[in-house]
DNA sequence: TACATTTGCTTAACACTGTTAAATAATCTA
DNA sequence: TAGATTATTTAACAGTGTTAAGCAAATGTA
């Protein structure tokens, strides 16, 4: 009677184990780095019980993605209770996403979609990454009058509009077919605002 | 002499045809599906003989990043001659920007690291991905007095946030390290620029 | 022309990956 | 203790990136 609560209570257990063990892999060598047999190694199984408790291995990521909008959403949660004001409450809450992200990188990075696979090397190894850099500070340089193009403002407000722009194109890419139409406003407005910030 | 010429142009033809075929493959299936065997059974080869041309897959893939960012450059640029004003430059190369990573989307997901992985299906397979939207339009609607949380104002505005602070986020995710402090008040400024402009 | 050498390409293999089915070991039930 | 159930493993399949060995055709040399 009470050992099938038991038994049950250990199930619940491994399933448990095999999530952390995925987290604990994964913030170690990274999401490419995640294998079935790895996992199993770190719980002390072999790699076919794993799939008792998940249908596959695209189950386990998803659950740890649930998981990281759980947790967000609890911290945003935690962000505007600290406050009355709508817009404290907004900067609050976007502070807080702002620390869940760095916090909890390889969450993010699953939950959103960041490859990090030749992103990061891209730096290095791939010149030609800087050139649109080059080109378009040339503008923002023109436009705020300063000639040092490597200047700490004028690499600030280039990542600014790169935030701005690369957002908007990001999560359009993931959810496509959300009208075009006013996205291409909301770009357009974001980008003439800044430029209307950065013009002296 | 010449027959040495003939050769080496044949030469650079297949390396150029295992480009064409994986950004083909990619298209056609993602980036997940590529796979150095199907590469060559598209350019009708066996698999060995593509690393006469390329050390491995990552400079496949990196060599196709590296188109990516000529060809961005390139359109940059063309956008750019438009204009002589910077303000106007700048307007365009972002608008050319937009423009290049959706005529291009697997080139930009692969650019900028955009995993289409799971993130697709989270929109249908995890009700949990809208609880962080839920909580965060709140604040919005009461800041902006209006009381349908799904009207188009209020989903605009919350797209213009995230995508500043997606795109934020994800930048730094990338490469890391670049001054924490300076890009926590972009952020600040970014967000209390938005607020401002929804506050009645 | 005949032999040797280089080149182009393929087959075979290794160590991985996710996943499934069959075989075995451990436990519970009667 | 014998039988049934459950837990776990081993073996296998198809796929991945990658390397080494082999073969066959083209080339260079005498």
């Amino acid at each position: 009677m009470a050992s099938k609560d038991r038994i049950l209570r250990l199930k619940e257990e491994t399933r448990v184990n095999i999530l952390e063990a995925a987290l604990q892999i994964v913030k170690a060598e990274g999401w490419q780095a995640l294998s079935m047999r790895k996992i199993a190694d770190v719980i002390e199984y072999t790699a076919p019980i794993i799939y008792e408790y998940f249908a596959n291995k695209e189950a386990i990521l998803l659950e740890l993605n649930r998981q990281g909008y759980l947790k967000l959403a609890k911290q945003l949660q935690e962000a505007k209770d600290k406050h009355t004001s709508p817009a404290n409450q907004l900067e609050e809450m976007w502070l807080a996403y702002w620390n869940f992200a760095f916090a909890n990188k390889e969450l993010y990075q699953g939950m959103f979609g960041i490859t990090t696979s030749c992103a990061c090397k891209m730096v290095n190894e791939l010149p030609e990454a800087e050139l649109p850099w080059d080109i378009i500070t040339g503008s923002i340089s023109e436009l705020m009058k300063i000639d040092d193009i490597e200047s700490d403002v004028i690499c600030t407000k280039y990542y600014t509009f790169w935030s701005v722009v690369h957002g908007l194109v990001s999560i359009n890419l993931l959810d496509r077919g959300d009208s075009d139409k006013i996205n291409r406003q909301v770009l357009r407005d974001a980008i003439t605002g800044i430029i209307k910030s950065i013009t002296p």
